[in-house]
RNA sequence: GCCCCGGUAGCUCAGCUGGACAGAGCAACGGAUUCCUAAUCCGUAGGUCGGAGGUUCAAGUCCUCUCCGGGGCACCA
């Protein structure tokens, strides 16, 4: 049976609730968080408890005193060095190296790197990348993508069961538009080409002639009220724009080694919509507005959300909420995350509320991420402003491979575009997941396909060294089994490196619960300057025989971390680069 | 008009539930390669955290006001 893994910053936070307590047992201290935290600086130990200066006030005493009183009544846990009292009352926790070491000798045993199973019997429905029928993919939809497919791989890694559900935009009245103008302008071969292109160039034609010729819009109108009544020509040209566009999708989400569970668009939820209504109507949660059939939200600051449109159509309120009851009923999720851009905030807000009042309780969350912009004097001449994702995939690899060849020219050229394939895509989805999704991003090429400093090839090429590393190693030392060696940590890169391994479970837990992979980045860029510095100033192969065995523990414990870490992140580690 | 998100070093960005002197990368400058992959490492320089008040023992982080940029506010999703 495998034991449950604690996190040390838990374990010490408990210790250090328990001591205050113990230190004072009339006081009410269940308001006050006495978590112990990581030390930013190492020169305050490994870990700090702030809670002294909390208690001040609720003590009524100054916060030194009750560092010291904590300090001299605590029983220190095993891991523990010393812990000291420094500054305004902070207590700096100091591990002990051995207590390190058996810290990592756990991790390298568990195949699950200490990773805790937080998730076990909970299911979570992850709504990401979501893009429309008939409209190629451009940079605007990487960020989904890849946010989405990392909170994915985060949540599978602390045992939830991920549902990935790719609520494709594949309804709704631009059908019309374009099942006309394939009617009548559409150019056949480019539609054997490139599909998805053509398909977007009848879409903009159609929609544009829509604008000043009122026959146009009518005939339109009049081919979505057959596709949407079960017109079965129409159904069939719409079921070949979609199997058309999801090919071209395929190919993308391929590149990006992004997989979905279930493809589930809009029109899944289609015959689910009257009924949305029906509830609403009877939970007398909707009213009628300029012939519209409206949410009015105004007295919860959310405004009105339309939910039957004055011609009788449904909007995209409506779906949501058929989607949420049709998931909940038939997965029971503890929680859904949707993964869009902020400008559907408010439409999130909108349709959480109205669930709730319908009465579904299942937690509902937005992670939402601000629009990738492109520095205007770059860009401005480009057709549209738009930057193609494949088109954007194509250029990154390609950049790669000009490093790859200049720096590894030995290597065959199959290879070398193996690693160029796997660098390139992995600085593309590092730069998007490194950074918080919240902020602004501002497009640049340079960003997008740096190579170098705090990006994936960083981290990818970290890996590779510590390949080569054991390679060696195997080759120089084959009857040597490190394994059989106890680490042992002396210098001092050597207990800072091990110090960061032993915070990956910290650090995977926390960017779930945060849905932020650049927790999970910032943490694993760490880890590896952590490491580069090791290298570079600590031998091990040519060290004596025990050290240099336990510093080939350590390598190898990092590579796992890396290579499980930038999993995460849906990053490759190719062996050699 | 109301609401949301940004504003941190020349540039691009970190900074978790407020915690000890604000951190990286790029660019600049100076070093390291008989040695485990230099896509690396070591170092120097660079910031009144948009501005002003406030709360607190402690504010980049919380509150108020304000300036700048982006976005959203009824039949597109």
């Amino acid at each position: 049976m495998k034991k449950e893994t604690q996190l040390i910053e838990q374990q010490l936070s408990a210790w250090c609730a328990e001591t205050f307590a113990t230190c004072f047992p009339d006081a009410d201290l269940s308001d006050i968080n006495l978590r112990v935290n990581a030390s930013r600086n190492e020169q305050f130990g490994d870990y700090q408890c702030d809670a002294a200066m909390k208690l001040a006030k609720a003590l009524k005493s100054n916060p030194r005193a009750i560092g010291q009183q904590f300090v001299d009544t605590a029983v220190l846990p095993a891991i523990v060095e010393k812990i000291e009292i420094a500054g305004p009352g902070f207590v700096n926790i100091t591990l002990k190296n051995d207590g390190l070491a058996s810290q990592l000798t756990n991790m390298i045993a568990d195949d699950k790197l200490g990773l805790p199973n937080i998730g076990k019997n909970q299911t979570v429905i992850i709504d990401y990348s979501s893009p429309n029928v008939a409209k190629p993919m451009h940079i605007g939809h990487i960020r989904s993508t890849v946010i989405g497919n990392s909170i994915d791989r985060l949540y599978r890694a602390l045992g939830y069961n991920v549902i990935a559900d790719n609520h494709l935009g594949d309804w709704g009245t631009q059908f019309g538009l374009i099942i006309l103008g394939y009617r009548e302008f559409a150019d056949h071969d480019a539609l054997k080409r490139a599909p998805v292109e053509e398909l977007e160039r009848i879409y903009v034609e159609s929609y544009n002639r829509s604008k000043d010729d009122a026959t146009w819009r009518d005939r339109a109108k009049a081919e979505l009220v057959k596709l949407q009544s079960g017109d079965a020509e129409n159904r069939k040209l719409w079921e070949s724009f979609i199997a058309l566009t999801l090919g071209e999708f395929d190919k993308i989400y391929k590149r990006l080694d992004v997989t979905f569970d279930l493809y589930r668009g809009e029109s899944f939820y289609n015959d689910d919509l009257a009924g949305v209504i029906e509830r609403l109507e009877e939970e007398k949660l909707s009213e009628e507005s300029d012939g519209a059939l409206i949410c009015n939200l105004e007295n919860d600051g959310l405004n009105v959300a339309i939910v039957r449109k004055s011609d009788g159509g449904f909007n995209y309120t409506t779906t949501d909420i058929a989607t949420v009851a049709s998931r909940t009923a038939e997965f029971q999720p503890s929680e859904i995350i949707y993964v869009t851009d902020d400008r559907q905030q408010l439409h999130f807000k909108q349709f959480f509320h109205i669930c709730k009042k319908l009465g579904i309780e299942t937690k509902l969350t937005h992670i939402y991420f601000g629009l990738m912009r492109l520095p205007e004097a770059t860009f401005s001449t480009r057709e549209g402003n738009v930057i193609r994702l494949d088109a954007l995939l194509d250029e990154a690899e390609a950049r790669a491979l000009e490093v790859v060849k200049t720096s590894s020219p030995d290597m065959d050229e199959a290879q070398q575009r193996e690693v160029a394939r796997a660098v390139g895509i992995g600085a593309i989805k590092y730069t998007d997941l490194s950074q918080n999704p919240t902020s602004l991003v501002t497009f640049t090429w340079k960003k997008a396909l740096a190579m170098d400093g705090n990006s994936a090839p960083y981290l990818q090429y970290a890996y590779a060294r510590i390949a080569s590393v054991r390679d060696k190693y195997a080759a120089k030392f084959p009857d040597i089994s490190p394994d059989e060696f106890p680490i042992v940590l002396t210098e001092e890169q050597e207990r800072r490196l091990a110090l960061k391994l032993t915070r990956f479970p910290a650090a995977v837990e926390s960017a779930a619960r945060l849905h932020r992979p650049s927790v999970m980045a910032d943490y694993l860029y760490d880890l590896s300057q952590a490491y580069s510095s090791f290298y570079q100033n600590v031998p091990f192969l040519k060290a004596d025989q025990g050290p240099r065995e336990s510093r080939i523990r350590l390598c190898a414990l990092t590579a796992s971390v890396l290579k499980n870490g930038l999993a995460l992140l849906g990053i490759e580690t190719p062996e050699r680069i």
